[in-house]
DNA sequence: CAAAAACCTGACCAAATGGTCAACTATTTT
DNA sequence: AAAATAGTTGACCATTTGGTCAGGTTTTTG
């Protein structure tokens, strides 16, 4: 049997794990709920192993976060004045939803933030979001000056298409117990791309 | 100068401050984070008087908790299959959305706690808040048997509508932060109301 | 193959926190 | 007005928790 292992692999497999098990008690317990020791023992190593690879609590913490930004900027749908509004409206609820349904657990440490008041995320919301969220809106102004969809106030649309595809993922717990289900299947993804991207796409006029 | 204040009065108004106060820091700090020394500080009171009213962190906890299911049940717009869809839909929107911009830190906290999987909640979510959804959706269902109303699948309305609305308390801060104000004002409520209702109605292809 | 570097971990703190309590003051009751 | 009841609070305690560290093992390097 081959027990050597290389430094990264240790290295990498560690790290990978505990962010694992700390995303899942950060959101179980959240910040100060969640304890190294929790998180040492989901991840199945001592706790002094946690503080190697990542030094404090805090540090930890940051690191949780940081993954969550960056798979935010993976959804960002190309979106210009020439763009045909009914298709990059679509493809966007679709990414949204579909990023909600494959990692709900960043959804939920992200709202957390929010919720609490984001102090981690200050810096985040007040440069890339909020320049993201104004390139966003100002093409669909323009889509609205020029007659192609029937939506004056393109920021209260954009919250309602956050709104409504993180919802999934962020309050998984209530709308699968109003399912019925102890999980969601494939089937209930459908089921919400479905009724959202005609619905959203009605409600924008586009139909 | 009168310093006589009945022990009634005393009474109510500590245990006011204190339920206020333990709010904004279970939020600002979730759970396990909020201490009873801070919630004391934010009351003004030492922390053994704290504790004199409610005995224990979780004693006060649900206390806070159950303010919040108790306005959960206000807001319920009686809806029969008789009854007129549009106008309904509409008045159910609104208020939601009244709720939300009235009472966020409420819903900051209800969102927390389902987020972090409602340990608090299991029982008024799989009895209170089912039977109503389950009442609600049904009579949907027979607007759409009847033509009334194009959305086919009931519950994945009543989410999108409790996410819109509700998003504008439980994300204040972000949303906020992409106004580039520093707390919403009376008209940015009439904003996102003057966007949700024709756009949910145009949803449910109700125009 | 030995020295260096990286990894691992049980045992150990100092600080923070929920909760208690005895002594005290203010209000209510008889 | 005095006895009883309710409200107030500083001081104290047991437990928990983030973090440290010395001495160990394993992997890499020269």
């Amino acid at each position: 049997m081959d027990t050597h292992r290389t430094q990264q692999d240790i290295r990498q497999h560690n790290q990978q794990i505990i962010l694992q098990s700390a995303e899942e008690e950060f959101i179980r317990q959240g910040y100060q709920g969640a304890t190294m020791q929790g998180i040492a023992d989901r991840a199945g190593l001592p706790k002094a192993n946690v503080h190697y690879y990542f030094k404090s609590k805090k540090n930890l913490y940051k690191a949780v976060l940081t993954t969550i930004i960056d798979e935010w900027n993976e959804g960002l749908v190309s979106m210009t004045v020439d763009s045909e509004p009914k298709e990059v409206i679509a493809e966007f609820v679709r990414i949204k939803l579909e990023q909600a349904f494959a990692h709900p657990n960043r959804h939920k440490l992200f709202a957390l933030e929010v919720i609490g008041g984001a102090p981690h995320l200050q810096n985040f919301m007040a440069s890339t979001m909020k320049q993201w969220a104004q390139q966003k809106t100002a093409v669909m102004k323009t889509w609205y000056e020029q007659g192609k969809i029937g939506v004056d106030d393109p920021l209260q649309l954009l919250i309602l298409i956050w709104a409504s595809t993180q919802r999934y993922a962020e309050f998984e717990t209530e709308i699968v117990s109003l399912l019925e289900k102890p999980h969601y299947d494939p089937q209930d993804k459908k089921r919400a791309l479905d009724f959202l991207v005609p619905f959203i796409l009605r409600g924008c006029g586009l139909e």
